[in-house]
DNA sequence: TAATCAATGATAGTTTTGCTATTATTTTTG
DNA sequence: CAAAAATAATAGCAAAACTATCATTGATTA
């Protein structure tokens, strides 16, 4: 057992109807439903499709998650939490660029280290092709009083500061943030299924190579 | 009537079944289907509330869509080829940096000159908010291979053979561009919907002034 | 040990959506 | 005017997304 999961992800215990975590059923919820959505997707994974996998009924999952956005948003925000948790950890060593280098790495390649489990790999996928389904939705307004989508802004806002320890003199610091944290993931996505706008397949971790010149690229002429 | 709408765009035929703008219920549906997207939502907008909107039935809609998801890619595809209409004809005088810059103007707020009537406004809000919903489906390596987004990567490798005229070094310039594009449009969701993750507020047209530092810091250090 | 209570299973039912089919009527076109 | 195409009107189906009810089980506690 690695040392990141040691800890508690905190995970909104209004997404979820009851603690998915504390039972064995919900366990077995939140595993299949990983599977599930990575395989067949948001549009195509249904609750009673989980229940079968999980060997359970179609309404005791709804006991869980009241809907399938709502479960997705648990697994978005679990995603999320356990990139802050390593960030907190593991970048907060050095001086001000280090800790940055160290940050960038751990946001655009999560996946690299032999901590990345299949789960976790089947997890970044999911985030990158369906989190925007429960992002841009007319619920948003309401999802984000809720704090449904404070985990995200956390990743967001600490990932600022450090840019700002680095180069005080930084505007627009969360833009540049959500630029390189969105288009990271975005660029995984196009590789695989639009590679003509994008270099990924050119050069091995062109994601990270690319987001990096951009970030200090950026910083410097400051 | 302005320059760019005596241009049809062109918007592969194959997505609708048949031509919507050739006739008057065809051009009935778009009107409606931008007015209630935006309004409604993807997932709130249904074939029968625009049959009811656009005065018509369910089954008549069918007959130029064979799905809301179709529908929703035919408006997309049509804001990508208007782009690079106006791209085409806006961003060819002057020397490599100036058309650059122009470009940047153009698919950065492509609303803000007097040409932007309030269905184009829509139009792009529809973008912001739904066209990853369109994008980011198991259906996505078919539709691609269709030619379903083959105007967003001309979009796409148009700019990028701008960036290539003013600095040839460039490596990644897709990857740039596409950072450019999406981050652009999700800055307006963010400064919309969670502006503590974003800087727009702060300024007016702070995207636009964001990008361009990022575009042009990135290619004065090749 | 018996009573209790929370979690789950089993089952059924409702409404809405997404889509197909059929026939009648209108409009367009040759 | 006749033929063909487009549209209206209507019906219907299968699946999805829930909601409700009641029985069962297994653990807790008096």
């Amino acid at each position: 057992m690695n040392l990141i999961d040691r800890f508690q992800i905190p995970v909104l215990e209004q997404i979820a109807l009851r603690n998915p975590q504390a039972t064995s059923l919900g366990k077995r919820l939140i595993e299949y439903s990983i599977i599930l959505f990575d395989e067949l997707g948001f549009e195509q994974f249904t609750f009673k499709k989980l229940a079968q996998a999980a060997a359970t009924t179609e309404a005791s999952v709804y006991r869980y998650f009241s809907s399938k956005q709502k479960l997705l948003l648990y697994l978005v925000n679990w995603y999320w939490g356990r990139l802050e948790c390593r960030l907190l950890l593991e970048a907060q060593a050095g001086d001000p660029k280090e800790r940055l280098e160290t940050a960038l790495a751990i946001i655009i390649n999560p996946n690299s280290a032999d901590l990345s489990t299949a789960n976790e790999r089947r997890l970044q996928r999911i985030v990158i092709h369906e989190a925007p389904k429960v992002l841009l939705t007319k619920a948003v307004d309401n999802d984000h009083q809720t704090g449904y989508h404070q985990t995200y802004a956390d990743v967001v806002n600490f990932l600022a500061k450090l840019i700002l320890a680095y180069q005080p003199n930084c505007n627009f610091t969360q833009m540049l943030v959500t630029t390189i944290l969105e288009g990271s993931l975005q660029q995984r996505f196009f590789a695989q299924h639009l590679p003509e706008v994008t270099n990924c397949s050119e050069q091995e971790d062109a994601v990270y190579v690319f987001y990096k010149q951009l970030l200090f690229k950026y910083l410097h002429h400051e």
